[in-house]
DNA sequence: GACGATATTTAGCCGAGACTAACTCGTCGC
DNA sequence: GCGACGAGTTAGTCTCGGCTAAATATCGTC
């Protein structure tokens, strides 16, 4: 009687937060969330996982049943959706007004998501005009939580000859990221795979106006996602 | 023998950060800080506020003689005048940047003080070129923790006819912060006492190029600091 | 110099969120 | 259909940072 009729929004704690946000990206990723996966995610030991998993559900921001998974219920995701959009847009304005790069701006925005108003979250957005795509093209969810469906294909899977538009860059290591800059491997650029190495070797592109020439492995190559032009 | 040579900064905790900052504002206007003034800073239990002076001071962070009061360390100094530089340069960016105001900006920065990376603060810094004061005046300590040192009499205190520049609003309180800019008594504005009623009455001042004359309570004058000019 | 008012500390408690050790469930191989 | 193994949970503990109630120290007053 006391559950279906309002909700103060007593804010989440960091941590609340956090579990959400890990719960949403491996629901969307795998199907589910494992709290292996889960513990692997936010480096914490497994118990942690679950005696956290059952204070969300009791707070009903999941629906846990132990042993067989979680799943976000309404509320839950609307939360971890709201704190994709937070961290989206602080990377996004922290790179293009305060120096940022897209291999460094991850870590300060993991911090800020948790401390900023909404206020200031739309604020940001003003000023960046409702941007739709964070600096790694990741697409950033509305006010009002609604997030666009993606129907992209890895660089792994495309065929050969086609052109392609280089949508999203789907990792947050540093290393990686300021590689594939230099190699001009960013949101938005036009390229075509040329060639493909059986037994998983390296793909070869043509990029952009240009049409200049990059081999890379498929390591690299699986986190850049495409779609057709 | 393990207490002098290093300090690792294992990064203090939101709760160690309000404290310090919290001890050093107090030292700073009383000339030393109470349990009962930190706690109702804080709004926490006096309680409270045993319990933690206690882990600052095995810490090292403070000096602490029980039922005598509380000094900072060189070193609890040192974190407190960082916050306070966090606090200050956040309001200011917010205000010129993200179309904050004097009298709502502190809550926000309040929160993000504890969030933000020494980067991001002095990338801050930089857009900001490298400002001495905040929205309301005050100064804003160097990166190395040096904080000038303000030598400003409240407004009650002026002598009548004196030219004087408005230095410093010392409130955080919206109304009041609302009301003063309205009236048009901001820092940097040039005034001059013209009559003081007795008894603590109203001041009348004269104000700026346009000698546009203004009365105000005690209450409100004695968060207005100046210096002659 | 004792007394009462006020400030402060101690004692004991709680919840969040982490940990390790030990147990149990689910599933896969035979 | 039974075991074994790995993933997941329970049990018990810890620290941080709050709380209330009760004890105690300090200080101003007579």
């Amino acid at each position: 009687m006391q559950a279906t009729h309002r909700k103060p929004s007593p804010r989440l704690t960091r941590s609340v937060e956090d579990y959400l946000k890990v719960i949403y990206h491996l629901s969307d990723r795998d199907g589910c969330a494992s709290t292996g996966g889960i513990a692997a995610e936010l480096e914490v030991a497994a118990p942690s996982v679950s005696g956290m998993l059952k204070r969300l559900s009791e707070a009903e921001l999941i629906k846990y049943v132990p042993y067989r998974g979680v799943e976000l219920t309404r509320e839950g995701r609307k939360a971890a959706v709201k704190m994709v959009r937070r961290h989206r847009i602080i990377e996004l304005y922290l790179t293009k007004h305060l120096d940022y790069h897209w291999d460094n701006v991850h870590p300060e925005a993991e911090r800020l998501e948790h401390a900023v108003s909404d206020e200031l979250i739309e604020k940001m957005a003003v000023v960046l005009g409702n941007p739709r795509y964070d600096p790694h093209g990741d697409p950033i969810p509305t006010a009002a939580g609604e997030i666009e469906a993606t129907d992209l294909v890895p660089i792994t899977a495309a065929m050969i000859g086609v052109k392609l538009e280089l949508r999203q860059v789907a990792t947050q290591e540093p290393d990686r990221l300021r590689y594939l800059a230099e190699q001009g491997l960013t949101p938005g650029v036009r390229l075509t795979v040329t060639a493909r190495q059986p037994f998983n070797g390296p793909i070869t592109l043509s990029l952009g106006a240009s049409a200049a020439k990059r081999v890379i492995g498929t390591e690299l190559a699986n986190v850049l996602w495409c779609r057709e032009v």
